[in-house]
DNA sequence: CGCATATAGTAAAGTACTTACCTATGAAAG
DNA sequence: CTTTCATAGGTAAGTACTTTACTATATGCG
């Protein structure tokens, strides 16, 4: 559903074509919203048909011919309709904590050699993107709306990277170079119980929830 | 496709009826991968045609018949392989950090309550899963490699949010009564400059990436 | 008594997303 | 000098997921 709403977004700034959209994407957005090739080119040609974009075909020398989107006054509007509709509960669909949840049902070695190669390209992508917003303050006239509202997203994403990394790192005992933290060892206190995690039973991870 | 192992792992645990899921999923993954009914109980029907879980019915007095579900070897061998596959570049789709990217197109007004009313919410869910963590911890007999990771992917999802938080407390200007931190008033040094965000441009906010 | 809620699902329709493929150009590699 | 890679711009087909609505029975609430 969203997708219709981050090409508006970035329709709103400058028509492009669908490439363009990719693009722009896979640049800008990448870390909050992922298209493929075809979602984007069907999403487009919903949004035509609702009126909210018009397309021309523009013929290039060397390359094939482009269509240009153009956001239309209707696509402004359901843009804005959008932003001012309350935040919907997110979808929670997340594969890797899916797999860290259900971490005993791997070999520990694998999930070992899985987190820490997760781990891994998380910290460089973090790196990246504190490189880029470095960059980017660092780069007076970033007084636009836009960019303080983009910045914010990508402070928010590197904090949320950071803080998985910090757990990352706990829990596999920083064999790492980097860090070089200190190895917390904790004494264990040896007990035994009987109440395991019970899918439908008593001892649940987690309130009921409604819906 | 990661529903298909979040049910093969939750029925590893024990058999259960697609009820039983749907509830066990709204109770303890559904910070991770959540599900509604109807995609529940298709894609329980596809997992009993590939064979990976056999499915018998069982009446009830009182209630109407349930059809219980329990897991195959073929179904094990297919969760383990899941887990044993590399981890993939996690889908990144976050429509509220979607909204806040593209938070100039919202009143100054609009986007402040949203973000406001947002940041309410998972102080509440962060807190309530807070004190489910430490239940689970003061409960001893956790030893249990299951509970470990599951544990694990808690504490993430509670510093994820918490790393929210703090970034939004700093957007909107600490205008809350609980955390009463002190107010970062940075000196901007009041620069121009003509570079703007360009969606195809050359100022990029991230880098170019393959795909 | 009537209504809400919990139980245990099915059906149908639509939206969102993925995988695989196609055409064509130009530049670099061998 | 031709195969391969990268860029440009897209389509077709299939899978995954959501939404809405519907069928039943039983239990508790006021």
């Amino acid at each position: 559903m969203s997708l219709r709403f981050a090409l508006l977004g970035l329709l709103a700034v400058e028509p492009a074509s669908g490439y363009d959209l990719k693009r722009a994407i896979s640049r800008s957005t990448y870390f909050i919203w992922n298209a493929t090739g075809p979602q984007i080119y069907n999403t487009l040609h919903k949004l035509r048909e609702e009126g909210c974009i018009t397309s021309r075909s523009l013929a290039q020398d060397g390359k094939p011919d482009k269509q240009i989107h153009t956001i239309t006054a209707r696509g402004r509007a359901r843009l804005e309709e959008f932003m001012s509709e309350p935040i919907r509960a997110s979808v929670t669909r997340d594969e890797v904590l899916l797999r860290i949840f259900f971490g005993n049902f791997a070999s520990k070695k694998v999930i070992r050699r899985e987190l820490g190669s997760y781990l891994e390209r998380i910290r460089r992508e973090r790196a990246y993107m504190e490189a880029t917003e470095a960059r980017i303050n660092a780069h007076p006239g970033s007084k636009h709306e836009a960019r303080r509202f983009q910045l914010l997203s990508l402070r928010i994403k590197v904090a949320q990277y950071r803080a998985m990394e910090q757990e990352l790192v706990r829990f596999l005992g920083d064999g790492d170079r980097e860090t070089r933290l200190v190895k917390l060892r904790r004494h264990r206190r040896g007990a035994s119980a009987k109440n395991t995690l019970r899918i439908a039973g008593s001892t649940r991870l987690v309130r009921n929830r409604s819906n």
